[in-house]
DNA sequence: TAGCCTCTATGACCACGGTCATACAAAAGT
DNA sequence: ACTTTTGTATGACCGTGGTCATAGAGGCTA
């Protein structure tokens, strides 16, 4: 119970809430596990919870009709997977998987929509957020009609070396959803870069040996 | 004054508000009026108002440092350009643009944010777009992924036809800019749509002769 | 130790669509 | 009535990157 009001006062959004608040907040809530390669929540489904990763971590994705995967979200301790859905309750597109062991906290979705509508920084603490989503997802739109591969890529590795830093434990195959293209492509391209001594890999996982070869002023994080 | 009120009444995100309160809405607003090509905000500005189109059409668009321009959001009569801009205040990278002799209310950020936390059920509704607005962008995300040009012009014109009606009054580089491609493979595109009987066309208009052909069960319509 | 699955690696192929070029018609401006 | 600009139309070219195929190495389970 400690812990889970230590969890909700580090989450993001959550800044400017009372302890007392983050009290409430915190009896509300349910935790559960998640092994690698679980579920958190299908696409398609009513939306009845709101969702606070605890520790390990998420990837969120929306998942095309013809089996094809995009990565929108890498959550850790602290990061909501759904921000937005527990406001309409209804089915949007996105699945949530556990890419490591995980714990997630569930708070059901009226109770969530009354705290926030009781403590109205959080609307604006919201609204921040979902900008940054919005523009990302603008931005990558951008970047699918006029970026090559390589540059997609490159900023995909930028925006992971600032969360995650320089040792980023993901496959190519996962590394290809963020990008927006193909294994075979990435896994290319990954060669391309480790000759130009820019990253060294070893089986999942990436090294960035060149940080500042991917700070390219115009090149800017994306947000995950 | 009763006209303004009228227009907040009608708008989009405004339903569940007492007449009362739509008053003070309407007593906080500025009308301006923008002939067509005129720039109703530029991007990398703060965003200082909250904008609703009274009239008219104004096309909200993303714009790459290489020039290169995606639309986002076509809006009419009671429909708002900037549903997150006004709750940080921050520049984003939208810009929007009178593609008619429109007119647009302007209420300064702060009135718009005070008067959303007096009436939350407004949070509730601009919630419901916003989750709109996120899910067309990842969706437009996974069409540039994985849909040909062909299909994402189908996309695009089913949505325009299910908000327009069958006759499009737009160009060719406008259609580009709502596919995410170029001006000439749309118009090789269009080409082949009207040889199949789907379209008819003329400088600046398109009519949709055959809307059933478009309304295939696995192609929804966009949000724009 | 064998068997299986995942991840990495790379070659061959080729089509979609971006780029550049030219041409012409219709508006719009002077 | 003239020029300029905007929109439409099409041809030619070719590069990026998707698809399919094969192969081997590392890791997990029995």
């Amino acid at each position: 119970m400690e812990a889970r009001a230590q969890l909700f006062q580090d989450a993001m959004g959550f800044s400017g809430i009372s302890g007392l608040e983050i009290k409430k907040l915190a009896a509300m809530a349910t935790m559960q596990r998640f092994s690698k390669g679980q579920m958190v929540f299908e696409q398609d489904q009513p939306c009845d919870y709101f969702h606070l990763v605890a520790s390990g971590l998420v990837k969120v994705y929306i998942c095309s009709a013809s089996g094809y995967r995009m990565t929108y979200l890498l959550a850790r301790r602290g990061e909501p997977l759904n921000l937005v859905g527990p406001f309409t309750g209804d089915p949007r597109f996105l699945c949530a998987e556990a890419m490591q062991a995980t714990e997630v906290a569930h708070i059901p979705r009226h109770d969530f929509v009354r705290f926030v509508a009781a403590n109205p920084i959080l609307f604006s603490n919201i609204m921040a957020i979902l900008s940054k989503a919005v523009d990302s997802a603008n931005s990558r739109l951008i970047d699918m009609v006029e970026k090559r591969v390589e540059e997609r890529l490159l900023r995909v590795l930028l925006t992971l070396l600032d969360k995650f830093g320089s040792e980023i434990r993901l496959t190519s195959a996962e590394l290809a959803e963020l990008a927006g293209t193909t294994v075979e492509t990435t896994l290319r391209t990954m060669a391309r870069l480790r000759s130009l001594g820019i990253i060294e890999s070893e089986r999942g996982q990436i090294k960035i040996i060149r940080p500042a070869s991917l700070k390219n002023p115009e090149r800017l994080p994306l947000w995950v």
